[in-house]
This record gives structure tokens, C-alpha cells and sequence, in this order.
DNA sequence: ATACTTCAGTAATCCCGATTACACGAGCGA
DNA sequence: TCGCTCGTGTAATCGGGATTACTGAAGTAT
């Protein structure tokens, strides 16, 4: 987990930023390279700190008192998370945790704003990461109440999928994904098989039927 | 339901914007005022409309297959939903109707945009808007998901609570606020009663003992 | 007052998913 | 190659809510 300044492939973010305002976000941001399975923060840990994932990929999750994990949330490149109270957003009770190799920069509310007020676009594009937030948090929640597991696995596997392939995901990720036991994701899983939906291997999945999957994620 | 250009009450939103500025915002721009119970927009309804909750209280919602009713959202004032996504957001398969007459803005996304590129604090605004939305919809998906009905009740009493009351709330909206059947909703809050936590009146609900009621509300 | 609609109380049945308890093969480090 | 850990398969039990089916009381309109 190195620290260094910012390079100069500042993420599209800054895009259109004056050669003055870079070198002023470069010098009081950071940007810090983590590896798979680091946490960035814990419940506790409540700085002022404010990131932006510029490469990789980051879980926001959550834990029950029995230890029982949620996923609440996955985040991808220029997405901001962290103690955002300046801008409306807390942490809360959740952990941050690196799902892949990543890059990801540190600012704090001061210079938030100040780009906000210098740079429109910038407040765009956190609006579009905000958004996508909502519906991904809404869209889980609809799915949790209406469908029942197997369908939430096959839409899963569907958002997932890359080509017809699942590939690294381990029946635990993906009970934490949905916020339930590891057996009852295998159980489900077994169930799209034996539909002919999908084949499962060690930490791979095929995709069968495109279609009739998507069907089955209705419910 | 009436339509009437923008008075000079301009809601908090538009705080700062010059006269000129102002008049360009009424001019693009329409208020409306709904009754409780109207429904501003339904799926299928796909226009490009972009509203702003000035004054009362909004519901956004959704219908599983069978027509169980899930509150996914409850805007308050100057929040902002519907068709953005010019901003990232969608209103997808959502209802939004109005729980307690209200006041509100509908705009497009040229006249949004805009106003983003020329008031960074319309931006900050909208950006506490969505913050609160996210926060929600994770924290409900997380009671969602790890607690039981009486919880979810109580931390709905407590969030919802004036004072010591809960009024205006019948067990259907309780129910419908956390994705559950009405019974389901009735019976929790019977247990909270024989608990001595709560008395219980046609939609009236009185909190007896804050503190233990949050106690339940962990679980 | 009377009929009707809204709200709330109650009970019985059913089923899904939580929870517990193991077994077993695959990869991996020593 | 020998263990060991990780990832997966399976089964049995239990309990919370869904779902169905009513009853009855509180407001409301006529």
C-alpha cells in the first residue's frame, strides 16, 4: 500500500481542469494504491476522509450483530464513498473494503467544495455516481423483499456475468452479495442447475440460457 | 391540482440566483400544487421530467408482481426525483405519489443543467438530496435484511415519531413502508405494546418508553 | 339512525430461508 | 507427498412471516 502524489493521469474527474487547478488538487489530495482484500475503513475510523476510487473495485458492507455480512454496496471506478458529511453522506456503521487491486484518492470536505464551486462538472459527475448509488441500493432492496433467493442469485449472476462467464466469485461472495448463507446461495445455485440455467465449477459459473435465466431472476 | 408560474417563494434551491436568473428559472420551469394522494407519475410514464419536492411529502414506491406495495423512498422537502438521467438517475418501474399536499417544481434536464453550470449551489443541494436517499435506502436494505419485523417497526416509530406520537399512520402504512403484510405490521406492533413500549390507537401510536423502544429497535 | 367504508384484531396453515452439522474434493504450502 | 485450508455439497430442524380467512369496531356519508 504505497503513498504518492498524483500523476499526472488524473482521472477524468479533473478532466478539463486548468494546469494550476491540477497542481493544486495534487497537492492537497493523495492518492494511494491498495491491494485485494484491504479495508479501508472500519466502523470507528471516523475521519473526514473523502475518497474517490479512480481504478479497481470497492464493497461497502455492512455487518450484523452475529456477525453476518451485506453488501450494500459496490463501487466502481470514479465513484466517491467515505464521510462525506459535507455533502450529505456518512459512513456510518459500514466497512470499506478493496474487492481489486486499486487506485483510489484522498481529499477532504475543504477541497470537495472547493471543486464543486470551481468545476461544475465535477459536481456532474459525483451526481452520477450518487445516482447510480440510489438505484442500485433501491433495486437490491426491491429485490429482497419480492423475489426469493433463486431469483436474486440468477439477476446476480446476470449483472455479473462477463460474456456467459462468472468468474472469481465464491458462493460465499456471492451469499454476502445478497446477505445470506453460504448454503442457501449453494442451494440456489444447485436449483439454476438443475434447470440447465448454468453450469457450476470451482469459482466459475456458466451461463446456459441468457434468457431463460432472466426469466427466472422475475421471480 | 393547478399550474401557476413561480411566485417569489422560491424555494431554498434557487437561493442566490440573481433577479435575472430567477425570472429564467420561472420562465423554463412550472409549480404545481398536489393533494395527498395524487400520483405524479407511474411506470410507463417515461417523460423526461425532473421535480423538485418544494413543500408536503412524496412517496416513491414499488409493486411486486402480486401488488404488494414497497416504500422505497420518502422525500421531504426540496429533494429531488424523477426521470434524471441526465443526472445519472431513473425512475425505472417507481411510483411517486403524494402523501401530504404539496408544492412542486418540474423542470427538464437542459434547465437543470444549467442551473448546475451556473450555481454550484444548486449542486451542493441536490447532492444532500441524494445523499439522504442513499443513506436510506441502505439502511432500510440493512433492516432489510438482518432484523425482524418488531425492530423494523419500532425504528420506524422512532424515526417517524413527533414528540411521543406517531399520528396519521395506520398499520397498512407501516406495513407498505416496510415491504410487509398489513397482519405481519399489526401483530409486531401488539407485541410492542404487550412490552409496554408503545400504546396503540386508530392511527394514533403513543411511545411509553423511548429508550427501550430503541433497545428494540436493535433487535 | 343507517349503510358503508376504513381500520384494526386474531387465528390457522404453509413455506422459505436461517441455523446447525457434517462430508468431501481441490488446491496449496511445507 | 502429506497435511491443511478453502470451496462446495447435503441434509435435517426450526421459526418467522407470508398468506388466507374472518370478526368487529370506528369513522363517514346519506
Amino acid at each position: 500500500m504505497s503513498t504518492r502524489p498524483n500523476g499526472n493521469s488524473a482521472p477524468d474527474l479533473f478532466q478539463g481542469l486548468s494546469a494550476e487547478e491540477l497542481r493544486e488538487v495534487e497537492r492537497v489530495t493523495s492518492t494511494r494504491a491498495f491491494r485485494r482484500g484491504a479495508v479501508i475503513y472500519t466502523p470507528g475510523e471516523t475521519g473526514e476522509a473523502l475518497f474517490l476510487l479512480r481504478e479497481g473495485a470497492v464493497q461497502i458492507y455492512r455487518l450484523s450483530p452475529e456477525g453476518r455480512k451485506l453488501v450494500i454496496a459496490h463501487l466502481l471506478p470514479f465513484s466517491f464513498f467515505g464521510e462525506m458529511s459535507c455533502i450529505g453522506q456518512g459512513m456510518y456503521d459500514t466497512f470499506a473494503e478493496v474487492t481489486e487491486d486499486s487506485t483510489i484518492i484522498t481529499m477532504n470536505c475543504e477541497v470537495l467544495n472547493r471543486l464543486l464551486i470551481q468545476r461544475p462538472e465535477v459536481a456532474r459527475r459525483i451526481l452520477e455516481s450518487f445516482g447510480r448509488r440510489i438505484l442500485e441500493a433501491e433495486r437490491q432492496l426491491e429485490d429482497t423483499v419480492f423475489k426469493g433467493i433463486p431469483a436474486r442469485v440468477a439477476a446476480l449472476l446476470l449483472r455479473e456475468s462477463t460474456g456467459d462467464a462468472v468468474d472469481g466469485l465464491t458462493h460465499q461472495d456471492i451469499a454476502e452479495r445478497l446477505g445470506v448463507y453460504r448454503e442457501t446461495a449453494t442451494n440456489a445455485l444447485n436449483e439454476l442447475k438443475a434447470a440447465d440455467l448454468i453450469t457450476i465449477g470451482r469459482k466459475h459459473i456458466t451461463i446456459l440460457d441468457r434468457e431463460r435465466l432472466r426469466r427466472a431472476a422475475e421471480q
